[in-house]
DNA sequence: CTGATGACTATAG
DNA sequence: CCTATAGCCATCA
C-alpha cells in the first residue's frame, strides 16, 4: 500500500476488528480509537470500502444514536440488523442502547485481558 | 478546478 | 424530539 488512505483504512479496520461480539461502537468512537481524531465519515468510508465476504466485524458500527446508519431498505442494512441481533444486540425503537451495548476499550481488556490472548 | 455527496457528529436553539 | 449549522475530507461528476 502507497497511498496514506490505505493506511488510514488498515487502522480503522483494526481497530474495528477488536469490538467483542454482542457489542457495538460508533463511528465517531472508532475515528479517535483509531487515531483519526473527529473524522468518523473516513471510518465509514473506509468500512464502505471493505470487500465482500470480509471478517472484519463492519456490523458492530453504528452512528452517535445508536441507530444503523444504512438504510432499511438496504441488503445490507437489513444484514447489520440481522447479525447484531443474533449476537444478542437488542433493538427497541430501531435503536440501541449505547449506555448497555457500547464498548468500552479499556474496560473490556480489564475483563477479558489483551486483544489476543 | 468546482461543487455536490456521503456507512458522521457536536452544538445550539 | 426536531431542525439548522458547521466542521470534516476522500470521491465523483
Amino acid at each position: 500500500m502507497k497511498s496514506p488512505w490505505a493506511e488510514v483504512a488498515k487502522r480503522v479496520r483494526d481497530t474495528v476488528a477488536r469490538i467483542p461480539a454482542g457489542q457495538v461502537a460508533t463511528y465517531g468512537q472508532i475515528a479517535r480509537e483509531s487515531g483519526l481524531g473527529r473524522r468518523a465519515r473516513m471510518v465509514g468510508r473506509a468500512l464502505r470500502s471493505l470487500p465482500d465476504g470480509s471478517e472484519v466485524p463492519w456490523h458492530r458500527v453504528v452512528n452517535a444514536r445508536g441507530q444503523i446508519s444504512l438504510p432499511d431498505s438496504s441488503e445490507a442494512g437489513q444484514e447489520q440488523r440481522r447479525r447484531l441481533e443474533s449476537e444478542g444486540v437488542v433493538f427497541r425503537a430501531g435503536r440501541i442502547d449505547l449506555a448497555e451495548y457500547r464498548w468500552r476499550p479499556s474496560l473490556d481488556e480489564l475483563l477479558w485481558g489483551p486483544p489476543d490472548s
